[in-house]
DNA sequence: TCAATTTGCTTCGAACTCGAAGCACTTTGC
DNA sequence: GCAAAGTGCTTCGAGTTCGAAGCAAATTGA
């Protein structure tokens, strides 16, 4: 499990499996947003965190955690959301350089409408093909390795520069 | 398993936990991609298809299949892989419409200049944490998703429009 | 045979993304 | 105190993405 020259048919076959379906997903989810909602994937998110956070409101570095997307992008899906009307911006008391973002009732009204299609995209791609036991496993293990993933050390120690260019493909 | 008005925990759970992961891997692979050899995604997966195509050359549509994203980007980035000297492209013989796009060795090339470092990567921000029985775990449930993912029906029997007529979107 | 449709790909404009640079506040160190 | 460093966010420019529209070759069918 440490060769790192490299994978085996069960390695390749986990990590594409993998692949394939986040990327289905994603994709499939984001045509539903759009469809019901007009909303893309980030701005979705956005929203749902803020709906989900307990005082309603959250600060641009908050959301920006979990997030996946750069800071600058944050900011850009912001001020469309915020044009929209679907969420208000203004600078936090506590600290001037701070900008608290808020759900408006009509994010939470835009949010309310595109959620059963989310729910049912999800049900029907992912959820559905899966018995109790599976969703176990899936979290279980996922799990573990996001866990790891988020402790990992960013690839600094491994120079791994070579002419020894091996097969093609994955 | 039918009921599509709510998720509960366990569901969220292992929809979050691959959402998660899946994302997380990505943008670590890119981010390889772009240091060791200059490649974007979508470019390493051009590159990558055509090593592993028997002929060594596919058509445009070819490679469409199984990539995720739109024709049009498609052709962007064959167009910068092309310039780059990585690929070239050719109408088809037998059908003056088609494209073929075949690597040269400058793409052949490069490709086994990024392998290792993707390898590494994925070695060690996925497979470690996996023991043989959780990739067996994975392959097996996720693989099942994906083929109920790729032939299921495009959410059009499910209507699921209220009333209003679609809102302007964000 | 030849219009109508389909197919394969590209072009187009608008929107989205990123990292780097910039700005304005806050904290730190002396 | 107050300069220097740090922090939170935005702006900027370049590159990338998408779907729609467009174009030309191939197929269908009357």
């Amino acid at each position: 499990m440490t060769d790192a020259t490299w994978l085996d048919a069960e390695q390749l076959a986990a990590y594409f499996a993998l692949k394939e379906v986040g990327s289905l997903l994603e994709h499939a989810v984001e045509q539903q947003l759009r469809v019901d909602g007009g909303l893309s994937g980030p701005q979705f998110q956005i929203l749902a965190r803020l709906a989900d956070s307990p005082a309603g409101h959250l600060r641009m570095t908050d959301l920006a955690d979990g997030l996946v997307y750069s800071r600058s992008g944050l900011t850009y899906q912001a001020a469309q959301l915020e044009k929209a009307g679907l969420i208000t911006r203004a600078p936090a008391e506590d600290d001037e350089r701070s900008t608290v973002v808020a759900l408006t009732p009509s994010g939470r009204e835009r949010l309310g409408r595109v959620m059963p299609g989310h729910i049912e995209v999800v049900q029907r791609l992912l959820l559905s093909s899966l018995s109790r036991k599976d969703m176990a496993a899936i979290t279980e293990i996922l799990g573990r390795v996001r866990d790891r993933m988020r402790t990992a050390p960013p690839r600094s120690a491994a120079p791994r520069r070579s002419a020894g260019a091996r097969k093609p493909a994955v």
